[in-house]
DNA sequence: CTGAAAGCGCTTACAG
DNA sequence: CTGAAAGCGCTTACAG
């Protein structure tokens, strides 16, 4: 029943025509406060419901907003959607998942059809699709405005939010050289996600600001995985010749090292601390809790939402419109004094 | 560009009215075949795709499925999303997502505009917004057609899929049995839950069937969550006088126990076997890695969509649709022999 | 087996 | 400040 209430059963209530409901829908000027609110009031009586697709193919707007992803973290990929849907949803906006195989040889015959089925008012894309060469190019060509969450490569390409990645490791890796850590492991995070350079590079920047080295066997390749996280400490941690602490660089990977340090009987943080990034889920869930930095990914996810539903757009030969939201530090009981 | 081309062009290119592309398009019968090919080459010529808001517009079908849910735990809502997706994506379906908050006053507010406003041809529902009874009355009354993953009440008044939720704690707990274990502590999961009260149940009768007794004080109330998890893990295991194994009935509690279990110094599992249920990744991320249930959520999402796809109905006085996909006994390192 | 007409429920562009 | 007309790109219902 209430879902056959059209624009024109709203119009005869109030009488007036469809195109004044229509403002009024829409907000724009021109209308008389007095008509205004007996549109309105027709509206609430019928509980009526302006329905999208209509106004999508008569309009320029689809009310919808994808968000493109590829095997992420579950829980990264789940605040994304929160963050997200929050903002969307006071503009009367619904999301649209798209999960991606960006290794696949068909990404452009993933992204393609979509975009041209689904003429979508905007799209959010988290690494590392954000810095897929051909999902961009689609999106471009296809004119739909996109933002990228923590992109790694052609920063000036598009919109973007993030956080400082670079500062954040730096001052992770200060942290422990504040409890008296000087031989430091490192594991690096997934190459293709930007990310994990600008932690690296933080890492590697803390260590010689304050005149430590770093020798090559500390620093150690993973790929955002728990898997990889263990895999990783097993190669630093297993002789006895080992640092005093690791920085994983996301949490992921610290739980990995968490494991492997259990199963060799050291004692954390007694004997060895370990460091995160993200402050996922799962950074609670080990004991003890792991120190980390916490990346308001939905809060970034709300900012990209919110650039888009504004509208991006800037001028030639300006920079495109980014934002930095802060972290946090957040110590917890998996880091502590360096053993003498 | 190519996002103009519309069913004009492809009957321009191919010489025939746009109601014959609109037959082939749709598969219908009654298109002779040289024509059928003429217009499938004028498509991918073209690269044509149509406009899935004036499809919605004209026709019965919006190509649009919705997950409703609730805070549930990352993995689980990702798995089902993926799973969704995957059978969504055969037949040009997209995915909308809607988490709800089921416990605000407002439920009703949350659906009816967004079922009003977004024609969605199907919703999939997970624990708890599928036993929430204002979500059901609303997608009923809107006819939208809906599947729900593991509901724990009310039955018969809808089309579900899940597991033998029941039989997969039964055949837990014997294993546990099986192992010389015969004090065992059991932690319940949410309330709002429907699997709750099944593995509940479950573990009861796998108990009883053994010849052993449960003392009330071996069961305690959890929400799910990591944190109630080890709350009630603190509860079970802090006096001397405690189980030889603790089955949560779910991962994340079953975590919380590990890490009471470290905190307390009680070996995992020569002191103390440590059971979850639904094999989240999580389940891997602690040492040693958690026994558990593999729950197929991923394959129910898909046969929730599947169902949906294919059109829900059911006679009157007859059953709706249910399917029950298989479980996994995951026997890892946390359960071990009894202590003697 | 194929097509011409009408219409889905809105917004756009124009007129007053 | 308001409205009548046209049209978005398809599918439905009907005709042949």
């Amino acid at each position: 029943m209430s879902s056959k209430i059209t624009i024109h059963d709203v119009a005869r209530q109030s009488g007036v025509s469809i195109k004044t409901v229509s403002r009024v829908l829409n907000r724009e000027p021109n209308v008389k406060a007095d008509t205004r609110d007996r549109v309105q009031a027709a509206v609430a009586a019928l509980h009526y419901r302006p329905n999208v697709s209509a106004r999508s193919l008569a309009g320029s707007k689809a009310y919808l907003i994808g968000v493109f992803f590829d095997n992420p973290s579950p829980g990264y990929i789940t605040d994304v959607q929160l963050g997200a849907i929050a903002r969307c949803r006071e503009e009367g906006y619904h999301l649209i998942v798209e999960p991606l195989d960006s290794t696949a040889d068909d990404v452009e015959e993933q992204v393609a059809p979509m975009l041209a089925t689904l003429r979508m008012d905007g799209v959010i894309l988290t690494a590392p699709v954000c810095d897929h060469p051909v999902v961009l190019a689609a999106l471009e060509r296809e004119q739909v405005p996109y933002v990228r969450i923590s992109p790694g490569s052609d920063l000036d390409r598009s919109a973007r939010v993030g956080m400082d990645d670079r500062l954040a490791a730096y001052e992770m890796t200060r942290h422990l050289i504040a409890l008296g850590h000087r031989d430091i492991g490192f594991i690096v995070g997934h190459p293709d996600h930007g990310a994990s350079h600008l932690r690296h590079e933080g890492f590697l920047a803390a260590m010689a600001d304050s005149g430590l080295s770093v020798r090559p066997d500390r620093v150690a390749q993973g790929y955002f995985s728990f898997r990889s996280g263990f895999e990783a400490a097993e190669q630093l941690l297993t002789s006895d010749d080992r640092p005093t602490a690791v920085f994983a660089s996301n949490d992921d990977m610290a739980l990995g090292v968490m494991a492997v340090a259990n199963r060799l009987r050291l004692n954390v943080p007694e004997t060895l601390s370990v460091a995160g990034f993200d402050d996922t889920p799962g950074a609670k869930v080990v004991w003890p809790q792991l120190t980390t930095v916490r990346q308001p990914i939905a809060a970034m996810a709300g900012a990209a939402a919110d650039m888009l539903l504004k509208g991006v757009a800037w001028e030639d030969g300006e920079s495109p419109p980014s934002k930095l939201l802060d972290f946090e530090l957040i110590v917890r009981e998996s880091t502590g004094p360096a053993p003498q």
